[in-house]
DNA sequence: TCTGGGGTCCTAGGACCC
DNA sequence: TCTGGGGTCCTAGGACCC
């Protein structure tokens, strides 16, 4: 991991309502309409166009106790198409990091970046003009909160959303009457404070942004520890959440997924559990590590009476991201939470002890071993390559044939405009 | 009938070591 | 009566994030 010297200016740029966007972008009948954006399988709104937003939708609401209200509204709904927002986002990064002096991809649709101040000016121009560009080179709105840290950056951006004429843009660095601002912010809206902290502060009588950034340090300290301590000191303005370079650093890799009608065999969930640990060990070539531990779980459906959780956790002694080896373990694991009569509704994987492969471990023993780690290394290489090219499930182990109803429900997908070369779209000229 | 998926960081406590 | 002190490593679980 990289961290970079200290800015002068800390800029948060996240896209507005990105899901939504990206579906308006690529579908021009439903810009500027209302829009939400359902889960896998469909189950619950995970995002909302603005429009949909000012109709009163709230987020995070199961999709079908909304359903006949949406209809009634004439709401546009879609599944998610995580492949396009995939993509959109990898343009949004490769621009960003262009325009900005150090940039930390911190999650689909948001980064941090850093830029020098020119001395005592706003940067409030310059993030317009970002603006712009992005608008016209990808097509998705975007906003910037700029200051001193990371937790003021953020506190910015929440401003600038709120604020009408400033095109989603603020500068709380240069600002003349911080605090005014800060008392403006509700203490929950504080990014690193969640519901306990926040339930934790309220009872303290501390409810906004400046009140948390003035009470006694001691006190905070001593209930929530340092991680508690930075945030008040990044209020302050004082550093203490560095950019980082997060692209080859990830310390795990977690698939899992809901099914769309339970399982209750061990065959049916070894079989989901060879899917998802194909997908994973794929990630981690892609990201160039090697894992040495592995957990699997399931748990029924979490509203139900009896609800059931295993989990396993097993070492792998040779650091790989080999499927093979990672596969065999992960059966084993298998086999271990797998309670039989349960109605299983989900299972995932997590692949954990991360390392760079830069530092693999060399074989001691004979050629015959290299040379079989070589080409196993290079049949998982030509695996990816291949359902890189042509889909995931182009080219598959044998193991892994799956019955395809397990697979997640989106009945309401947009197609893959940008990333399918059978959806490209298709203009008629006369 | 139906309720997402993928992460990070920190702490406490146990096992073990000298 | 009295029961060292300091350290590391690992794991489980909490809290938070988008």
């Amino acid at each position: 991991m990289q961290i970079l010297i200290m800015p002068k200016a800390i800029l948060q740029i996240d896209g507005n309502n990105f899901y939504a966007s990206c579906e308006q972008m690529i579908d021009p009948s439903i810009k500027g309409k209302a829009l939400v954006i359902l889960s896998n399988n469909d189950g619950c709104i995970i995002a909302r166009s603005s429009e949909a937003r000012k109709i009163g939708i709230p987020m995070g609401q199961p999709y079908f106790k909304l359903k006949n209200k949406l209809t009634q509204l004439n709401i546009n709904v879609r599944s998610s198409n995580y492949e396009l927002y995939g993509d959109i986002s990898n343009r949004l990064m490769q621009l960003l990091r262009k325009n900005c002096e150090g940039l930390e991809i911190y999650s689909i649709d948001e980064a941090f970046g850093t830029i020098k101040r020119p001395k005592g000016k706003s940067l409030y121009k310059w993030g317009k003009d970002l603006r712009a560009l992005v608008y016209q080179n990808i097509g998705i709105p975007i906003s910037i909160g700029i200051g001193e840290t990371k937790v003021l950056s953020k506190i910015s951006n929440h401003l600038a959303k709120q604020m009408q004429n400033n095109s989603g843009i603020f500068d709380i660095g240069i600002v003349e009457n911080k605090d005014r601002y800060l008392n403006k912010v509700k203490v929950d809206k504080v990014w690193g404070i969640g519901k306990r902290m926040s339930i934790w502060l309220r009872n303290r009588g501390i409810t906004n942004a400046l009140e948390l950034r003035n009470m006694p340090s001691n006190q905070i300290k001593e209930k929530y520890g340092v991680v508690g301590l930075r945030i008040q000191n990044e209020l302050k303005g004082n550093l203490c959440i560095p950019i980082k370079d997060r692209t080859s650093d990830r310390k795990e890799i977690c698939v899992s997924r809901s099914f769309s009608y339970p399982i209750d065999s061990l065959e049916e969930l070894n079989q989901v559990i060879i899917k998802y640990v194909l997908i994973a060990s794929a990630k981690l070539r892609k990201y160039n590590q090697l894992s040495s531990a592995i957990t699997v779980f399931t748990n029924t459906n979490t509203h139900s009476k009896n609800f059931y959780k295993g989990e396993a956790t097993g070492k792998i002694d040779i650091p790989t991201s080999d499927s093979r080896i990672i596969l065999k373990k992960s059966l084993e694991l298998t086999k271990k939470i797998f309670k039989p009569y349960r109605k299983l509704k989900k299972a995932g994987v997590i692949l954990q002890k991360l390392q760079s492969n830069q530092y693999k471990q060399k074989l001691l023993f004979n050629e015959q071993v290299i040379q079989k780690e070589f080409y196993q290394e290079r049949l998982n290489y030509i695996i990816d390559e291949i359902n890189k090219k042509n889909g995931r499930d182009t080219i598959n182990w044998g193991s892994s044939i799956i019955e395809k109803e397990w697979n997640p429900l989106r009945k309401k997908l947009s197609s893959i405009k940008t990333t399918d070369i059978d959806n490209i779209p298709i203009i008629y000229a006369n």
